[in-house]
DNA sequence: CGCATTTGACCCGCGC
DNA sequence: GCGCGGGTCAAATGCG
């Protein structure tokens, strides 16, 4: 089904036009919620029909049976009888317990309905808050430029004190999405309690022939529905096992990332003068994210910086920034595994983007976030100004396009693919199964794009705001430099 | 003296 | 089975 986009001018103001507004983020949450939101509305009333359809399919098989056994009552062969009435009890009983999910479906949906509402209502806000500042604002954009210094982690949420009340709605915004994504996640275990309850049918004994096809034709829809959740399931699951890994340009020894970590080893790898650092978070005993840094063989410049593994422990916000990105990166990844029909998508931009992708002996998913090749002026502090306003937009065409590997390479070629793409009705095709894509890493994390900007922002920023990292040796300045 | 870093040793998986 | 390479461990070392 076609996305439906907000065609509001003022939340698409960000998109080129405005680089102020795009930095400041809320028009691309904004964009991002409202599809994010309309995807899950969409799956709940998907979920909901089906659960409809099938649960009439069940009564008329209970009907069916029923009728079966009265004829069965007339039979002189008793057993046969007994045994079919054993079964009707059988049937009676999944049949209710099968209303009972409906209602408890029905539930669900009014509770997520009631969070769209929410949000409704605070995206409302959002927009009234923008056009004011907007509107107070147009003589301050020349100085808000000025002001887009590179921020690190810790910049993040303080550097808009004069925007406080529309951080709290982007805050509100989030929040209601995290309530989303929970609605969802069990709306996946009543869909899998659904698939029990198909079991039981199709493992029953069979009581009529006909009731027993209608009944299995009702459960053989779930259970086309069923591997789907659990492969969200598995999805989650290689989440933890996914890597994401950050390429920019940094003359530091270590990005600032909001973390603390401990070095605890330094290897020499193969086709690359530079040492390999080995970090382990130490905010919290038993942390187990690791981070790996390495300066680039091809440019000194470059350093590459992989995480892996999810922090057991509360993160300050700035950390959560980086924490967010590299778990939603990871959902966006992994989305980007399951069956589609993007594979035009990958094949045809790989071919047209020569992006770089990962080697299938990877021991993990790794995403690499490249945020090298958008900076002109890598030494200027200020370059990501041109990066960041179109940071959320390709990232919302990422997912699948790459799919192994996600790479924020070259925003202008991302973007200037994407408006190609909307030249023809193939391509918007195509831009529409991305964006289909993407909704699962939405969906895995509605904080991605704000969590996005922020790495983007931490990455960029100056070596003198990574305070709380150690800002020791990473052996880049071990780096044989022949 | 306590903590972080350094660095060689060790472990493990993979390919041949 | 062996070698190689990546990753981790832990004793030695350095630093404040």
């Amino acid at each position: 089904m076609e996305p439906t986009w907000n065609n509001d001018a003022i939340l698409h103001s960000h998109s080129t036009s405005d680089p102020v507004m795009s930095f400041r983020g809320t028009p691309l949450v904004l964009d991002e919620l409202d599809f994010f939101a309309h995807k899950i509305k969409e799956s709940e009333d998907d979920l909901d029909h089906h659960q409809s359809v099938e649960l009439n399919n069940v009564d008329t098989s209970l009907d069916l049976l029923t009728k079966n056994n009265s004829a069965g009552n007339r039979s002189t062969e008793e057993d046969a009888t007994l045994e079919t009435m054993d079964d009707k009890n059988e049937f009676v009983a999944l049949v209710t317990e099968l209303h009972q999910m409906n209602a408890e479906n029905q539930r669900l949906r009014e509770l997520v309905d009631q969070v769209n509402n929410n949000y409704n209502a605070l995206r409302m806000q959002v927009i009234k808050l923008k056009q004011k500042q907007h509107n107070h604002g147009n003589n301050r954009v020349i100085g808000e430029k000025e002001d887009m210094v590179p921020r690190s982690f810790l910049d993040i949420g303080v550097a808009e004190k004069d925007e406080s009340s529309q951080q709290s709605s982007e805050e509100k915004l989030r929040d209601q999405s995290k309530s989303i994504v929970e609605l969802m996640d069990q709306c996946k275990g009543h869909g899998k309690d659904i698939a029990v309850l198909e079991d039981k049918l199709d493992s029953g004994k069979e009581s009529s022939t006909k009731a027993r096809m209608e009944g299995r034709q009702a459960g053989q829809e779930f259970s086309n529905k069923v591997p789907k959740l659990d492969q969200a399931s598995e999805t989650i699951s290689m989440i933890k096992k996914a890597r994401v890994s950050v390429r920019a340009r940094s003359d530091s020894s270590m990005i600032a990332d909001g973390c603390q970590w401990r070095k605890y080893g330094q290897k020499m790898a193969k086709g690359n003068p530079c040492p390999r650092a080995y970090y382990r978070c130490t905010m919290s005993s038993g942390c187990p994210v690791r981070k790996q840094v390495q300066r680039c063989a091809e440019d000194r410049s470059v350093l590459m910086t992989t995480y892996e593994g999810q922090h057991n422990h509360p993160l300050p916000p700035t950390a959560q920034a980086m924490a967010s990105t590299t778990s939603a990166a990871a959902s966006m990844l992994l989305s980007g595994s399951m069956p589609s029909s993007d594979g035009l998508i990958n094949q045809s931009i790989l071919e047209t983007q020569n992006m770089p992708t990962l080697s299938a002996s990877a021991p993990f998913p790794t995403i690499t976030l490249d945020l090298t090749q958008n900076a002109p002026n890598s030494s200027n502090s200020n370059s990501h100004t041109l990066l960041t306003p179109l940071l959320p937009h390709n990232f919302i065409s990422a997912p699948k396009i790459f799919g192994q590997a996600l790479t924020l390479c070259d925003q202008t070629k991302l973007a200037g693919l994407h408006d190609s793409h909307s030249n023809s009705q193939d391509a918007t095709s195509l831009f529409a199964n991305t964006l289909n894509a993407a909704t699962a890493a939405i969906t895995a994390d509605p904080n991605f794009t704000a969590a996005l900007v922020a790495a983007i922002t931490s990455v960029m920023g100056s070596p003198r705001s990574s305070t709380n990292a150690t800002n020791n040796s990473s052996g880049d300045e071990h780096c044989n430099n022949n």
